[in-house]
DNA sequence: GCCAACGTTGGC
DNA sequence: GCCAACGTTGGC
């Protein structure tokens, strides 16, 4: 019997990489790279799984929000950019052989009809829980409840789970 | 652009 | 192992 989804909030700043970018990318997918904390690290190379739902989260924008949804089509590997002399994610500590850094493959299924503001979400009593919303929060990788995952669906304007299976 | 919050680094 | 200094995140 294979292990029950799990859901994930990926942020990203849309003047690197929108939810836009990933629709019209080849495939609607990308390597989710660049991700360099290690409490997010452990989350892409031992819990996140092909099929988790993942919500797409604009950073550092004007109007910072839940915009989006995708799903996870490959579980972690080894993110390239470590590698890459002269890339931002470039790490010199890392060995070839033991990796220090990995990344998940997503694939992008469709916006929110109703994008989630931050400061809308704040606001709803029954995320106050959600990672997103606590104080000083900011790892780019968080897990999301079933409840939270199927509310947020619920307020984006989402009927049914595109995601699932 | 400011700055609070947080994670990491490195001297001791 | 402590903790000050520094770098980064990310809302505002």
């Amino acid at each position: 019997m294979a292990s029950p989804r799990r859901f994930w909030l990926f942020k990203s700043e849309p003047n690197v990489f929108s939810f836009e970018d990933l629709l019209t990318a080849r495939g609607k997918r990308t390597g989710w790279d660049g991700v360099r904390n290690y409490q997010a690290r452990n989350f892409l190379r031992d819990d996140i799984a092909v099929g988790d739902g993942v919500l797409y989260y604009h950073s550092r924008s004007k109007a910072p929000s839940i915009v989006g949804l995708a799903k996870v089509t490959r579980a972690g590997h080894p993110d390239p950019t470590q590698f890459e002399e002269g890339s931002k994610g470039y790490d010199a500590g890392s060995d070839p052989k033991d990796p220090r850094w990995v990344q998940v493959t997503i694939q992008g299924v469709q916006a929110l009809p109703k994008p989630l503001l931050l400061g809308d979400l704040k606001q709803e009593r029954s995320l106050a829980g959600m990672a997103l919303v606590q104080r000083g929060q900011r790892l780019s990788v968080q897990p999301v409840s079933v409840k939270e995952w199927r509310r947020v669906l619920q307020l984006g304007g989402v009927a049914d789970d595109p995601t699932g299976l």
